[in-house]
DNA sequence: CTGAAAGCGCTTACAG
DNA sequence: CTGAAAGCGCTTACAG
């Protein structure tokens, strides 16, 4: 590999003069120039990135940590994120988080070694206290994309899950829908909580009780969201409509519901929360709640771009979810809509 | 950011003891390396990767370029690969291609000035002289992901399209197929020209003509299937099934297909390749050929690591596609088989 | 077992 | 406009 050493006696110039051609930030002369421009090329040089990090303090880089490269939403953030990246003249490093807190510390501890410019975290093993810990002992910007942890509120990229929740809750309430089940995330996570808040307001706002026997916390995962019916039913108050904190549960929920008999939305109405690529696909196609997780990767590297410069942040931070009514979810009269129901539950027992 | 210098004066020793402890890699009696741990826990102390991968020139970093982060291949390739370089001590830079082989080379370039110990590349916009190319170019070790070129042949993790190409069309005939149509990928990719060459085989195989109309070259997109339907429809040479050369072009030909008053399958079978995680979910599910390109990011990290330290390549590189019987192909009798066919195609003049 | 010093390949004041 | 030199934060022979 050839060095900045090797371009300099080639064109008969000082490392300096290469190095200010490089990186075309002072004056000089045409023909110097022309001269260091041939040796560059004739010698196939490429500019050593450690060493340049390494002096200037800087890499260039933008780290981001994802919870899960396999997840739905990994595609499209990543995507987004790293073409803005490179829109601004930066790289993307992504690492995998791995759903461990160990693992997520060990991937953020990489990338500060690296000298990244700043740290985009899409992770959800770390808790706020963790994440507000990190911001007070490093000084490389830190971006937080899908979430919102209050002591670091200008560095979130977040939408609002207590709008989404309340959404989907009041649609299936107009379809006429009294008797809402609830199949929540983990309620440590605050995105779990926000959803589950919309839906009690939604309900509150409709006039219709909240009935805890109708609510019950999984995991986010498929399995999770079939042996959470399993409970529900197993609870003996009838529900005509389940709202699932994500899409994976409810593919869970529809299919263990079609195990006891029940059609959806025929029989009962289920709702998700993301809308990945495959809740178009599925038959019956999911009614959720759209994230705009794409829009989100891009205004994160802006963000982080933006920190790290000094520029004053302009990207938008807040963003709103918005509502998509597919197949798993259909208009009743509300005379319908618990018979059907009831009547299976009986024929269970 | 605290450095080296910062600990050795904290725990009174040189900075060459401190690196000693850091890398364990010299012996360092018990008492000192006490008093340099203390040192660094005290600070905070994290290396500069940067600086020691100038000292060393290794950066324990494997760098992959992915045509495509958005793609259907995409997180699996990824999450795989990342597990696998994350067992061997190595941490992943991954990089977009873009689909565009400025784009490509461009984000080749990058990762060797970050002095990557490997590259691991899953480009298609690059052809095999780039390839070759840069792999005279640089002794930085190059590993070519579900790509076969010749004269990089130990290089290579690659899964033999023209076996996929002939599962897929041997299926079709056994199902009572003889008319059957093909869409392949655009032909100067190779592994489009070896799925079509394993269709021609499994065609002859069973002593069925080679016929062109019933052939149209396409693009590996969705809007590109359902035109290639379009262009096989206006030349009237009847068929009752289409082989597509991956899954995506499979779905937008099934669209056409029923926008022409076509069933698929009681009308015409259609089946895929790749096996993305959307086929087994669509309606009706699709017939395909499962590729597995998750175990190929394991062993394209293994591979990238044996070359990059000298070892002998163990990893293994050739892989075997497997075809998945799903909703999107029924076995018929063969004279049913082209009957709704000619009369539908009858009935559209 | 430990330290002083050179070197990795850049950048950037400082002079001229 | 150009060069000599110090410095970025590490590692690693070389001595002891």
């Amino acid at each position: 590999m050839p060095t900045i050493r090797d371009v300099s006696r080639l064109a008969n110039v000082s490392v300096a003069t290469v190095s200010r051609v490089i990186n075309a930030n002072q004056p000089v002369s045409a023909d110097t120039k022309a001269r260091v421009v041939a040796a560059m090329a004739e010698l196939g040089y490429q500019p050593n990135s450690n060493a340049k990090a390494l002096a200037t303090n800087r890499s260039d880089i933008l780290g981001m940590v994802l919870g899960d490269l396999g997840g739905p939403f990994f595609g499209d953030l990543m995507a987004q994120a790293e073409e803005e990246t490179r829109r601004l003249k930066r790289h993307l490093l992504v690492t995998a988080g791995g759903h461990s807190r160990d693992i997520e510390l060990e991937a953020i501890d990489f990338l500060l070694r690296r000298q990244v410019d700043a740290l985009m975290l899409h992770v959800d093993s770390l808790t706020d206290a963790d994440l507000y810990e990190l911001s007070t002992k490093t000084d490389t910007p830190i971006v937080l994309i899908n979430r919102y942890v209050p002591d670091l509120h200008a560095h979130c990229i977040h939408v609002n899950n207590e709008v989404g929740g309340e959404l989907i809750t009041r649609h299936l309430i107009e379809q006429g829908h009294e008797a809402i089940a609830c199949i929540t995330g983990p309620l440590y996570k605050g995105d779990s909580r926000g959803r589950l808040q919309g839906y009690r307001r939604a309900l509150e706002q409709a006039g219709l009780p909240y009935v805890e026997q109708r609510v019950v916390e999984s995991d986010y995962m498929e399995a999770g969201g079939s042996e959470a019916i399993e409970r529900l039913l197993s609870r003996k108050t009838p529900f005509t409509a389940v709202v699932c904190g994500n899409d994976l549960m409810a593919f869970g929920a529809i299919r263990s519901l079609r195990l006891h008999g029940f059609s959806v939305p025929q029989d009962i109405d289920v709702t998700g929360y993301d809308d990945i690529v495959l809740s178009s696909y599925v038959e019956p196609s999911l009614t959720t709640i759209h994230v705009p997780i794409g829009a989100m990767g891009v205004q994160a590297a802006r963000l982080a771009v933006q920190l790290a410069t000094g520029q004053r942040p302009t990207a938008q931070q807040a963003f709103e979810p918005q509502l998509v009514v597919r197949g798993s979810t259909r208009s009743r009269s509300s005379d319908q809509s618990s018979q059907p129901m009831h009547s299976k539950f009986v024929q269970q027992q």
